[in-house]
DNA sequence: GTAGTTAGTTTGGATACTACACAAACAAAT
DNA sequence: ATTTGTTTGTGTAGTATCCAAACTAACTAC
């Protein structure tokens, strides 16, 4: 091996600008052998990742690359102890018995931070297969801007320290608008502008650094994670404001400004109630947890049609299919769920809407730490 | 050269199902070291397409590959034809003077059909430039099923008689829901219903067929043959009903079920005229071009209106900056793209808002038949 | 105990890049 | 007119990666 192992924790000072699979919305760069490496490298990890243990041959099947070149790079998974070899298959026919091939859930370590809580900042340390080992809770008291920071780096490097295994690297799910380089851009819960939380991260803890907005997290999180394996997904995260993640195609979308799936400010009923923003009957009047939590049965089923309402086009535009809720259980019901997805349907052409599902987050409080861990998984080591 | 070079005209049966560059959305499959050439070969072609006449050297630069790599591939390029020398560079300093290398736009010719027009059939030849060099055109006179089928293939049929050069591909933009083999799911107003569009116009010309929606190939027309170089656009195209179509980061956004885009029938009033679907209000009701020639230009407006609240929802879950119309000019005339880009102004927070344009689409009439052109450019080619 | 089957490894060949060196062609300075 | 320096484009050696095919290993079935 020419140059050191790419899983190998490395310190860099800027998160997410230079990790191999970190590259996602660029601009198309040249290729050059060592890609072609490196994808057959991720699809091997991803399909022992996705689809449990698995024999060299099987990978071959899989991947249709072949069994010798799913043996090689299975050797330097190996040699990195990503993966180990669990014994061999017992259910087998005829022929040399398999030996099969697992992801070794704590060979890396996640350090995962969830900032979209207005009342406390909660950090984890999560492994390879998505299961928390630790966490850590820190209650807000309204910290804003420079002390916020304080508190959400101290956690993280609180965990850091806890951890017992290498790190894969830092991954973070913040409310806000986040750029690809990891700057919150704009998070005024937060009071932060600009900040350059990557590289404020990196500096205390040698590990990659990746940040996100909470609910585009989340989304990644549900779709790695979470149930079907679908490729496609919005999750529409309702807390203090609400906000949205998107993924097509196993792609984040980013938006121009990188502040897609910013939802809580489109306008839903111009009769309705006056917003904190300035302007009157934006959807967070209607579907933002306060709002729903002082709202009775009725009021829970009116936010849920402006939510459908909302979201009707988006859903024809994209011809979207998976809808998921995230959020506090006891306000997103099943009446809330329900007069959304009527909404929906009502508005949506039958050839669309028909197909159109929502369910809740399958990964519950945790969907922004995991997603966060998600998004590790995904930028370090191709696995999405 | 092992085997045929890729470009030339196979006559392959299925449209679009093998062509070098035809697995946009499909699941990430195996690496080969050939896939690496074929990526830098469209690197380099892409780079002659977008940036006009450039030096080996240039190419070396902007693609950051060596001079010795583009100066292979820019070989490989001049042996098919499809890049010419052009003496060298006049304006130059100091050193050896650049032998310049361009497109040749007539190397190879695009057949291109534009099914949208309720009345007609569009069909045009067209270059690598995007040049129409000859076009036909047939009235359909409520031609439905078979009898539709024959006439569109009549007329590529015929230009690609008249084509003198040889043929990289048949285009096709049709109404409807079309999946990504080519094979027309639903188009009421032709009568087809699972037709393979894609497969009939194979059997009857030699070269490789693509078919898109109308609106989706008008968008990556836009994109790649039409105003500034943006990566992600919103396509709106108004006419017997309204579609979009819909590019983010140079990736068509096809949907679940292939119907993205299909905005015609989201419901914005629910109070509205009743519409051809059974449902009340849809947006085809207030800015599909019938209706919108009957109207004044108060009438104009409040469809202009209507689109813009249709489209806030999306530009806010999307972050999309740029949304170009597409149809008679005479309806989409400056005070329906005024009211339309003030209703998503007022509907979007301005974060996003401010940023976002509606303008006509600079194609004009042939966005459809270029748009067309430009898939096949996109799949044969990789030029996008 | 032999034949058949499946798993995994080894070897040779093809491809496609990089790095480096070199020749060619020109401008500017002397 | 000659030298120097710069840039272009090509040629060569080396490395990385994959595939194809042959091979070894281990097991079942009869």
């Amino acid at each position: 091996m020419a140059n050191g192992s790419p899983t190998a924790p490395t310190g860099r000072t800027s998160g997410g600008g230079n990790s191999p699979f970190a590259r996602r919305g660029a601009p198309r760069r040249k290729a050059v052998p060592g890609d072609t490496r490196l994808h057959n490298r991720s699809l091997v990890l991803r399909t022992i990742f996705r689809s449990g243990p698995l024999s060299r041959a099987d990978l071959a099947r899989s991947t249709h690359l072949t069994r010798a070149a799913t043996s090689e790079l299975a050797a330097e998974l190996l040699a990195e102890g990503l993966v180990e070899e669990l014994g061999t298959r017992s259910d087998q026919g005829v022929g040399k018995p398999a030996t099969l091939l697992g992801l070794v859930p704590d060979a890396r370590l996640t350090v995962t931070l969830d900032l979209s809580d207005d009342a406390r900042f909660r950090a984890a340390l999560v492994d390879l297969g998505g299961k928390v080992l630790d966490r850590r809770a820190a209650a807000r008291d309204g910290r804003r801007a420079e002390s916020a920071l304080e508190l959400a780096t101290e956690l993280c490097v609180d965990l850091a320290g806890a951890a017992a295994r290498p790190l894969l690297g830092v991954g973070v799910g913040s409310p806000g608008v986040v750029d690809p380089a990891g700057i919150i851009l704009e998070a005024p819960n937060l009071g932060w502008h600009g900040v350059d939380l990557s590289a404020h991260l990196a500096q205390a803890i040698p590990a990659p650094v990746h940040v996100a907005n909470d609910a585009n997290a989340a989304a990644l999180g549900e779709l790695g994670l979470g149930g079907p394996a679908e490729r496609s997904l919005l999750l529409v995260k309702v807390g203090h404001g609400v906000g949205a993640g998107l993924v097509l195609d196993g792609h984040l979308v980013v938006g121009d400004r990188f502040a897609a799936g910013e939802i809580g400010h489109v306008v839903v009923d111009p009769d309705g109630a006056p917003c904190a923003c300035g302007r009157i009957g934006c959807l967070e009047t209607a579907v933002a947890a306060p709002r729903l939590r002082r709202a009775d049965d009725r009021g829970r089923q009116a936010g849920g049609r402006r939510l459908g309402e909302a979201l009707a086009p988006v859903v024809s535009a994209l011809n979207l299919r998976e809808i998921v809720l995230s959020g506090p259980l006891d306000l997103l019901d099943e009446s809330f769920r329900a007069a959304a997805l009527d909404a929906i349907r009502e508005r949506t052409m039958p050839a669309v809407g028909d197909y159109v599902d929502i369910r809740l987050s399958s990964l519950g409080e945790d969907d922004v730490l995991l997603g966060a861990a998600m998004l590790v998984l995904d930028r370090e080591l191709g696995v999405a």
